[in-house]
DNA sequence: AAATCGGAAAAAATCGATTTATTTAAAGGA
DNA sequence: TCCTTTAAATAAATCGATTTTTTCCGATTT
């Protein structure tokens, strides 16, 4: 028999909604710091710049609510979501206990696989530079996905995917801030070296 | 200087947009239990149940997503979260594991006017009935109140707001549960001198 | 019988326009 | 000058209709 022919996945976004490609667009913009904090969401300029009805875009600001990236106000639109020193430094503590909270569990309760899950991630992460050139940093896209995978690795036996969520959710925020920072904020730690003694 | 005079309140939620009057609703309605878990949320149906268009019914659906009462599938719209006894048991799980951290931090940098909230919270949920009748179990909505007040004092304290966004998801998810399960699960167990331990 | 196809029917997604609320700016007193 | 009021401008919220996509179901093929 043949092999079953696949309808091709062809991840242009083209078989979205357009509710979920904006989504996906604001919510980088407003991770990598395009889109300012703070910064007033207007539903008709939205509209404008991605060449769609007010619908889509209401609804996927009120989808990125949810990941608190996004403000929204009753009556009163929406905005990029805040950003403070406390803020920022609730996000550390609290990402903190919640992580050390899935890593405790993940340790105790996972077997093989997540132990071989975890060295994978930790090897292709270190077989990658984080910045793409030696000189100067320039954030490496590949990278990032392999930071974020072997985080996601650690924690993925904690044995709860509400736990993994919540970790998910703080470590976007997070990245956000870091990148909200600016290059300034470069390889002040050796976090390979740390990778390798969480290891 | 005369006092400043507000304009009425008046929480009868006139003056809260459609999307919001809608969001509270069925948030309650899926809470509650009225809306089964699994159940299709078509939107030609909320739109005429509460008599008006689509954009506000689709808007309090996706803010849904937010509380995971709600589930969203590109493209298929939207339904009731499912619910599992596993997914429960992973609930509780991390429901303990947040409240444990929250209430330990609490009590670490709580300070008197922490301990006599508690104290106060306490003293008001002792002094409701949680049935409405004595025989029989009916669910007393003020003493539903006033116990959700009590565990957000309990961890009032722990100085991240994320946290306790985090336990009164968890917290909402799980009365949720309880009202699925039935009367069935009334006082088993002797709530109100757990209440006093934890005090 | 199971899998495939095609075409209605149903539902989701989206649009363009209207209504409602908020913000802004100008004008009128204390 | 500082409030308060008012009116226009701006933006949010909402509606009703249209377009897409999925779902359903019966006919056809393997």
């Amino acid at each position: 028999m043949d092999q079953k022919v696949e309808i091709a996945p062809s991840n242009d976004g083209s078989s979205l909604s357009l509710t979920s490609r904006i989504y996906h667009r604001i919510r980088s913009d407003i991770i990598v710091g395009a889109l300012e904090p703070g910064l007033k969401l207007k539903i008709e300029e939205l509209r404008q710049t991605y060449g769609t009805g007010a619908s889509p875009v209401r609804e996927a600001l009120s989808l990125l609510t949810s990941d608190r990236l996004v403000e929204r106000i009753d009556q009163r639109g929406f905005r990029v979501a805040h950003v403070s020193a406390g803020a920022f430094n609730e996000l550390l503590k609290t990402r903190c206990w919640l992580e050390e909270r899935a890593l405790r569990e993940s340790i105790a309760h996972g077997g093989k696989d997540w132990e071989e899950g975890v060295v994978l991630a930790h090897y292709r992460l270190s077989r990658t530079p984080r910045s793409t050139t030696s000189k100067t940093f320039v954030a490496n896209a590949d990278w990032e996905e392999l930071h974020r995978q072997f985080h996601r690795a650690l924690i993925s036996a904690c044995g709860s995917s509400t736990l993994m969520r919540f970790c998910e959710q703080l470590y976007d925020e997070n990245i956000r801030y870091r990148n909200l920072a600016g290059p300034s904020a470069y390889p002040k730690r050796d976090v390979n070296k740390e990778h390798e003694d969480i290891v």
